[in-house]
Formats: C-alpha cells, sequence, structure tokens
DNA sequence: ATACAATGTGTGCACCGTTCACATTAGGCG
DNA sequence: CGCCTAATGTGAACGGTGCACACATTGTAT
C-alpha cells in the first residue's frame, strides 16, 4: 500500500510529485516549474522523478491532464446537466472562470500541440471536446452540431486567453461573467436553429 | 552607420540578434530560443546580447512585438480598408492563417501576459486592439463597439489557438478559411446592426 | 590626442534536465 | 523463515542555460 513516510521508499512518489508540481505552478507560475524543484518539494533526491516520469515534458502532460479533469469538473459544477442553451451559457461562463482562477494552469493546459504520445493527455482532451459536443448536441438537436461546437468553443476559449492575456476587463468576477453571457447568447441567436434561414455562403478572403 | 562586419563591434547586434532569435523559433520551436543559441548565431559571445537586451525576456518581448507588427501585416494585406463585415471576415481569416504560418511566433506572442514593463510589445498588442476595434467601427457604426470587437477577436482567437492545438480540421488552408468564415459570419448574423439576411454556415470541424 | 561612453569578451556561479552506476527495500517463492 | 529479483531512491557527473562581473576594444566628442 503506498503511503507518504519518512522511510527510503516514499510510498506513493508519483502523487507527491504532481501535487508539488501543481503547488510551485500556482505559486510561481510556470517558469518555477522544474523537475529538480519538484523533486525538493516532495523531499525526495533530484532523479527520484524520474522512476514514475520519462522526463519533464511527461510530467507536465500529466499536470495538464490533471487540468483537463478539473476543468470538466468546473463545467459540470455550472449546471450538471445542460439541455437549454442558457445552460450553455452557464458552462461557458464556468470554462472562462477556471482559466481566471487557474491561469498558470491554463496555460500549461494550451502552452503545447497536445502530443499525441502522451495518451494521458490525449484522452483528457478528447473527454472535454466529447464533452462540450454533446452539451451543443443536446441543445441544438438539429443544428451543424461539429460546427457550433466548434465556435462555441473557440470563442469561450479566446475570450478566457484574451482575458488572461490581461486585454480585458476583468475587475470583478461579474464583469467577466456577464460579458461571457453577451458573447455567447450573441452567438447562440445566430445559430440556424434558432434563425431558420439558409442561404449561399459568403466571397473568398484575399491571399 | 550600424553595419555588420567582422570587426571587434558588429554594427548591428540587435538586429541580428532578432533574426536569429526568429530563425531559430521556427527551426526548433520555442524551446530552442535560449539567449546562448542566439549569441552564437548572430556569431558573439555568449553575453553581448544583454547590451541590447536587459534579459531574455526582453528578447523575447521584442521578438513577439515583432510577431504583432507582422500580424498587423496579414491582416492589412487581407483587406487594406475593411469598411464591410465581409472584409472583417477576410481579416479573420488572415488572423487565423498568420497562426498556422507561424506557430511558433503566435504561442510567443501569447504566451505570457503581456507585462507592462516592455513597452514595445504593449505598445504593438495596442495598435493591434485598435486596429480591430477600428474595423468594427467602421463596419457596425452604431453597434456596441467595444462589446462586437471583443467577441470577433475572441473567437477568431480562440479558433487560432484550437487550430494550434490540432484540435481542428487544418487539413487545407481552404477548409480553415471556410471554417472561420462561417463562425464569423454567424456571429455577425447576430449583430443587431447588420441587417442582411441570416445565412447557415456549412463549415464543419474535424476530430 | 585624449577621455569617455558604447559595445563585445571571458570567467564564474547557480540552476536545470538527464544519464549512469549504485544502494535500499518490498514482495514473491522456496 | 531466508533468499532473490524487481522496483524504487541516491549520488555523482555531463552539457546546457541565464546572468553578473571584471576586463578588453572601439567609436566619438572634445
Amino acid at each position: 500500500m503506498p503511503q507518504a513516510n519518512d522511510s527510503y521508499h516514499h510510498g506513493d512518489l508519483r502523487a507527491a510529485c504532481l501535487r508539488a508540481a501543481r503547488e510551485l505552478l500556482e505559486e510561481d507560475g510556470s517558469a518555477g516549474l522544474s523537475l529538480r524543484a519538484v523533486a525538493r518539494r516532495a523531499g525526495v533526491s533530484a532523479t527520484a522523478p524520474y522512476r514514475h516520469f520519462a522526463d519533464r515534458d511527461a510530467l507536465v502532460s500529466s499536470v495538464a491532464a490533471e487540468g483537463y479533469r478539473e476543468l470538466a469538473g468546473y463545467l459540470t459544477a455550472a449546471h450538471p446537466a445542460p439541455a437549454m442553451p442558457d445552460d450553455l451559457t452557464a458552462v461557458a461562463v464556468a470554462y472562462v472562470r477556471f482559466a481566471l482562477d487557474h491561469p498558470a494552469m491554463f496555460r500549461v493546459m494550451f502552452a503545447e500541440p497536445c502530443d499525441p504520445g502522451n495518451e494521458e493527455r490525449v484522452e483528457a482532451t478528447t473527454v472535454l471536446s466529447e464533452y462540450v459536443r454533446g452539451i451543443v448536441r443536446g441543445a441544438f438537436s438539429d443544428a451543424d452540431v461539429d460546427a457550433l461546437s466548434t465556435t462555441v468553443w473557440a470563442l469561450v476559449h479566446g475570450l478566457a486567453f484574451l482575458h488572461l492575456d490581461g486585454k480585458l476587463d476583468a475587475s470583478t468576477p461579474e464583469v467577466v461573467a456577464d460579458q461571457v453571457r453577451a458573447a455567447v447568447h450573441a452567438l447562440f441567436t445566430a445559430s440556424p436553429v434558432v434563425s431558420q434561414a439558409a442561404t449561399a455562403p459568403s466571397g473568398r478572403a484575399g491571399a
């Protein structure tokens, strides 16, 4: 049974490393997330983590995977079973709030392309993607689910990132929430399901 | 006059560093962007760049500022004087295309919060932000310019990032462009100012 | 010509990721 | 119980990095 004691063997070094990594992330940002610092905080030699993570990237990917699961927790907490467009709006607000609550983690999650090598991370992102798609499918049954869910995700994701870059007014959580609600609402108003009208696509964009 | 010769003084080390940094960025991604590597490529000692950049962050910020200006170039090239909503759509496509053409640069540009310390970078982003706002103001004269331009930017920015993370279908530039056009068009359709008929997007998203 | 400021060099330090040989221990098997 | 092996943690070592420091070189103004 794994348990953290002071004997030669740590007991559950992997979990301790992940915990230390998350703490460092919140304290010093992604810059302070070094393997050696993680090992120090876990009270273990510098090379011990290599028994549980192939390299630094693997550690970071595991942290990111945890972040994805925690983000999923935020979303489901915002609305356990979203079915109406307004429910989706609440979920969108939660998405942005997660980014503002855990900026360093959010950056780590989207810092590098989701390398197909780390299956834990790939799986976590796939779950999230399917979750969004599922909500959209439920809320807009006969819409182009793929296109709409992509657009919604992009809009919310972009809002989160612009907030993280300090380019938007994030003075109070309510201001942020209102902004997100307004933006998502604007998009839904345009949804072909809501306003049933179909026409030819627009012109082309230049070089 | 600054010129790159082989004498003791380089001539224009600052520019050479920026050029080397951009090359390294395109070759090895942001991981390969080290001050020492930049110095090596510029044919200069490891500490020479410190005469022109306070630290590594300053160098990266300058590179990012160049990226902002180049992005602005992409946008204006897409449409020199956008006035109609469709013009804005073309600009949006250019934005995403820039991200896909220069992924490492795009990541550097938005990797860290735009620190108010580096005025060069702040100014470049401000210019960009004002540019977007200006377009929206021109295209939707009596709309809530701030809200709409923020929403548009967020949507496009999010699309770019999701593409960079490989979460969208970017098999061909045309697919990407169609997606962007559909998403932006959907948003504009919702704008109370736009009086044209609603059009249904026909884009599709990949796995 | 000389003094000064700007610019580039070299050394050194602390830290980092990673590898390797080695030490310690847990758990299965007799 | 004792032993053997695989799992796990240690320590030294290598090359790389950012950065501070003293020093060398050079353009430029006086």
